[in-house]
DNA sequence: TTGTGATATTGCAATATCACAATGATAAAA
DNA sequence: TTTTATCATTGTGATATTGCAATATCACAA
């Protein structure tokens, strides 16, 4: 079929699996370490650092927009990004809860 | 063009988004909670938890199989599945030490 | 040897994702 | 005003993923 059954699946699991298919793509990951290491950087900064097209850099900056991790302040005609942190903790939190639980679980 | 240039990024950046993806659906997610609090579930018993057809969750087994998540062990005709611990816990290392990293930038 | 049950594999349709060219929108600079 | 720079959006082609029916495989039981 190619779509994906998400309504057999509780909320949480899908919010594990909404944060990490953004994670899912080395690009984003990229995307995401460059734009904290370098505060405020802007499009053009990614795409240079990437290798990848103005384009697809923009399309992989809606994936990330999507789950909440991307801030932005218009100065003039650039657009600078950082990650939005608290977003990023509750991300790491989700994630990691489902990590620790499946873990104390394995060792019963 | 379709294809995920993985060239341009680095090692760990792959890695993170290797692990990740595959946690990036739902039905993994809650394959892998499944077998981490039932021992020695076998495929049945997922289709039966999920939902999901048995061609359906063996490829997702394969998914998980592929970063070295899953054991198995044979047992007459069954097949019964428990989740390695020890991989688990480095892909919880290599995935948290991202969320950290990028967090520590974030606060500089 | 002939089922039977459990799992894997194959083949296919539907959909999603990835990447980019072309185009559009906007604001500063010339 | 025209040009230029920056970024978003749209459209499209290529590829990957999701899900399942059909079939294959394999181990045991009768």
């Amino acid at each position: 079929m190619g779509f994906s059954k998400k309504q057999l699946f509780n909320s949480t699991q899908n919010q594990v699996a909404n944060y990490t298919k953004v994670l899912g793509h080395p690009a984003r990951v990229a995307m995401i370490q460059h734009i904290s290491e370098h505060k405020n950087c802007n499009c053009n900064e990614l795409v240079k650092s990437t290798g990848l097209s103005q384009p697809t850099i923009s399309q992989h900056l809606v994936e990330i927009r999507k789950i909440g991790l991307l801030k932005q302040k218009v100065k003039g005609k650039n657009l600078f990004y950082t990650i939005d942190s608290d977003q990023l903790n509750e991300c790491r939190r989700v994630v990691n809860d489902f990590f620790v639980k499946t873990q104390v679980n394995c060792s019963k």
